[in-house]
DNA sequence: AGGCCGACATGAGAAAGAAT
DNA sequence: ATTCTTTCTCATGTCGGCCT
């Protein structure tokens, strides 16, 4: 996805429209505001779910099934009643969000519409009401055929723990135009655009400055050059060695797990 | 332009109750 | 006993508005 689809604050009302080269998009949000960035979770679980699925031999269809739990949890969110609340709230937004498009070939216009997921469904035990016992979400065709292409970006697991939406995107951006190479630059007008930001370009600017000052993203490292307005992002080698003994150190999920795991074996030998 | 505040929302984690 | 679910509380995010 080129444009950004999904918006950085939550309850955004806003249509947005993006144009480029005789090609249009335009995100509608739904009654309860548009999708944002934290709903895209939901869609990166189904994707790897299904990912995983298709991994052990297992038969993939575009409907993914799951406990409501399972999620809150593999993406790091708490489990209140509340967060079983936004669940709900997020399905309806990725519902209800409308993304359109139109592009221009040889004299041609086709103009399409779609939403983020095609339905859910939640079930739940009527006895004991609001106890969400499992979720099924039907993912979009296009969607569901680029998981069979395998033509989705992996992210890294950070990502989850990457709390400021803003700097969620920017990573995204990163990962999809740096990807393996050693570098990337662009303009911070440019930058401000592809990133959906509803904010002044000077706030924008703040912010990144600080993104780039906290040394947060993972995977690469980000310089500003005030004068011209440009930001490059240096590779730091996704896979490298640095990146591993990185996540180490911030006791990033993969890394800490183990340990965890480790020590706990240890308790239960001594007992 | 740069920076701060606050409205409105999300997020983490502890502790405890419920289900299996 | 273990796993799931809820409630509570505190910390942090975006961005419009406001001040300097």
């Amino acid at each position: 996805m080129e444009h950004p689809i999904f918006a950085l604050r939550a309850g955004d009302m806003q249509v947005r429209r993006y144009e480029r080269n005789g090609h249009t998009l335009t995100v509608l949000p739904g009654a309860t505001g548009c999708a944002t960035i934290h709903d895209k979770d939901l869609w990166i679980y189904c994707i790897s779910q299904l990912i995983e699925a298709a991994n052990r031999g297992r038969e993939i269809g575009p409907t993914v099934r799951f406990t409501a739990f399972d999620f809150l949890a593999t993406t790091h969110r708490g489990t209140s009643g509340r967060a079983y609340e936004r669940m709900s709230e997020m399905l309806r937004r990725l519902k209800g969000t409308v993304v359109e498009t139109s592009i221009e070939t040889a004299g041609l216009r086709e103009r399409r519409g779609f939403g983020l997921i095609e339905g859910w469904r939640v079930i739940e035990k009527s006895q004991d009401a609001g106890r969400m016992v499992a979720v099924e979400v039907d993912l979009p065709k296009w969607l569901f055929r680029s998981v069979q292409a395998k033509r989705v970006l992996t992210l890294s697991s950070a990502y989850f723990r990457l709390r400021k939406p803003l700097d969620r995107r920017i990573y995204e951006l990163a990962r999809k135009h740096c990807g393996e190479q050693p570098r990337w630059r662009i303009s911070l007008a440019v930058l401000h655009q592809k990133s959906g930001s509803m904010g002044e370009l000077r706030r924008f600017r703040f912010d990144v400055k600080a993104l780039a000052e906290s040394g947060n993203l993972p995977d690469y490292l980000m310089a500003i050059d005030l004068q011209r307005d440009m930001v490059t992002f240096y590779a730091n080698g996704p896979k490298g060695k640095l990146a591993e003994v990185k996540d180490m150190l911030a006791g990033r999920p993969n890394a800490s797990l183990k340990a965890h795991q480790k020590a706990h074996s240890a308790r239960s030998r001594r007992r």
